[in-house]
DNA sequence: GTTGGAATAT
DNA sequence: GATATTCCAA
């Protein structure tokens, strides 16, 4: 997986065969033991019987090792240190009978990459080059890296497939047979069962690659919590925010300044990009000023949380969650006011905010939201501001224009659309908006108060003289107070020259009106002609019509369809 | 097939 | 409670 042709050890066949190990150990049997099974595994093994010996001939470097092993006792620790402080560039290997924790812990501590207690295992020995590898692809400097190696190195931290887990069985059936290919195979092993290979497993204070591995194990546990047993099918993209969160911050607590850590954290973070677009958006919403010109909305991305990516190239299910933050929703209502209400569905909503990321289901559902929120609210309004008894049913529905009355609309104006916050000023001053109108997000949106305080009209029947002319049909006054929808609401074409009509009524005279519909009607004759005039207006509309040569109408006109 | 809206699930 | 998802009608 890990591993192309491309990224084959150039001059090293059948690596780690031949990997030069420094052997320490003041116990000569015991160091002859350890050289033979060493040289069993290929390894070439250089023995000293004290630290000195050994950094006298690391410092004469008549000899290049790839790792040290370093027998730690009782009676040297303090050598064994020292040798560690002197060479930190060995990748040292503590091996040790004595159980001390501290000792451990200093080992570690002084860059140690492991600290084994005997007896050791041949799996641990066999799996030494392993320190090798990430010591040499992690360092920071190119300089320590043997020519050899080098393309480990670039192999390895250029390849964000590193943080996945995936079955041994995967790897070792995909892999090639290089013998370094077995790295993320083997770390495949520590992760899926995180004892079973302990040989890489003690923390590495100098390596930024350790918090792969721990990353790994710690993936894997959080994650398969977090899906349940089943199919995170190796998608890196889903990891949970837990994961990066962790990862992050063990690479950076136990990374040294050096480029690995970083290497890492930035795959990290790429492997979840919307994590750090919503630390991004957290970051710049405060600042959003986009409130003043509601037109003047530039595609902004959404901050959202959830455990998937949007934009990962596998098909998630789960679709983000959409924050709605102050911001956000400020936009929302902005598009909606913008659009009037009665306009306002979820797609030309989602035009009009031109959120990035947004989707018209994220929409409709906030505003149904929205609307559950408005409608909790408007009543008590309504029922302020008319005291007249009225349905219950009605009042609970007035929420939503289509069931309101005509005449809550701004007048028409072809093609003007109202900025949100000059909606409704001459009905209310926003002075006489109550201050217990604090409604659904409304401190932080001054303009929504217009579109909260609608004042349209319980009864349009009763209250028409107030309102203007009348719009209703004949029949009308035998309707329930509140028109159906369907009915003062025209469907699909209808709605438009209907809404133009009703907006017009309540400041324009009737003759303007029908001036304005017959236009209409001229220029775009396949529509309906509007019903809801009174006959009078009918009559002339049709007479205005007949006059220009408009004979025929379409049947809506006179049948029943809205008003039957 | 798309959309909006309500109901329902998470 | 907030949001996503599902279902259904248009």
């Amino acid at each position: 997986m890990i591993c192309t042709e491309d990224d084959q050890l150039l001059g090293w066949k059948d690596f780690p065969k031949g990997l030069k190990v420094l052997l320490i150990d003041e116990d000569c049997n015991s160091a002859s033991v350890m050289r033979s099974r060493l040289e069993k595994m290929d390894y070439i093994v250089y023995s000293f019987c004290n630290e000195n010996e050994a950094l006298s001939a690391i410092s004469t470097k008549t000899e290049y090792f790839h790792v040290a092993i370093v027998e730690v006792t009782a009676g040297n620790s303090d050598g064994v240190l020292r040798f560690l402080e002197s060479a930190k560039d060995l990748p040292t290997i503590m091996t040790s009978n004595i159980h001390s924790l501290s000792t451990m812990m200093k080992c570690i501590a002084l860059g140690a990459v492991e600290f084994l207690q005997k007896p050791l295992l041949d799996d641990k020995l066999k799996n030494i080059w392993q320190h090798v590898v990430r010591k040499q692809a992690f360092n920071a400097g190119e300089k320590d890296v043997p020519e050899s190696l080098k393309p480990i190195k670039e192999s390895l931290v250029s390849m964000p497939q590193l943080q996945p887990v995936k079955s041994a069985a995967d790897d070792k059936s995909s892999n090639e047979t290089e013998p370094f290919t077995s790295i993320p195979e083997n770390n495949n092993e520590h992760s899926s069962g995180c004892d079973k290979y302990p040989a890489p497993s003690t923390p590495q204070l100098k390596q930024g690659v350790r918090s792969v591995d721990d990353g790994d194990c710690q993936d894997h546990t959080i994650f398969s919590t977090e899906q349940g047993s089943g199919e995170h099918d190796g998608d890196t993209k889903s990891v949970e925010t837990i994961f990066n969160n962790t990862v992050a911050e063990a690479t950076v607590q136990t990374s040294p300044p050096e480029q690995q850590g970083q290497t890492i954290l930035k795959e990290e973070n790429g492997s979840s990009p919307h994590q750090k677009m919503e630390a991004d958006i957290a970051t710049s919403s405060p600042s959003n000023d986009c409130c003043d010109n509601s037109s003047s909305h530039s595609a902004e991305p959404i901050k959202a949380s959830g455990r998937h990516s949007s934009g990962g190239t596998r098909s998630n299910k789960k679709k983000m969650k959409v924050d709605w933050s102050p911001e956000l929703h400020k936009k929302f209502v902005q598009a909606v006011e913008q659009l009037g209400i009665d306009q306002a569905i979820p797609s030309r909503i989602l035009e009009l905010m031109k959120v990035e990321g947004l989707t018209r289901h994220n929409i409709a559902s906030h505003l149904q939201k929205y609307r559950m929120h408005r409608r909790q609210i408007l009543p008590k309004e309504v029922e302020r501001r008319w005291p007249h008894p009225q349905p219950r049913d009605s009042v609970q529905r007035s929420y939503y224009p289509l069931h309101r009355p005509i005449m809550t609309v701004p007048p028409y104006h072809s093609n003007h659309i109202p900025a949100a916050g000059q909606l409704y000023p001459a009905w209310v001053p926003p002075a006489s908006y109550p201050n217990g109108l604090q409604v659904w997000g409304s401190p932080y949106y001054p303009a929504w108060q217009p579109a909260d305080s609608w004042h349209w009209k319980p009864h349009p029947g009763l209250h028409a003289d107030t309102w203007g002319s009348p719009v209703m049909p004949p029949s009308f006054g035998s309707y329930p107070p509140y028109p159906q929808n369907g009915e003062v609401y025209q469907p699909n074409g209808m709605q438009n020259r209907y809404s133009m009509l009703e907006k017009s009524f309540d400041l324009h005279p009737a003759e303007e009106v029908i001036d304005k519909v017959v236009k209409e009607a001229i220029t775009k004759p396949w529509l309906p002609l509007p019903l809801g005039l009174k006959p009078p207006s009918t009559d002339s509309v049709l007479h205005e019509l007949s006059r220009q040569g408009i004979s025929t109408v379409p049947p809506q006109i006179n049948g029943s369809r809205c008003w039957s």
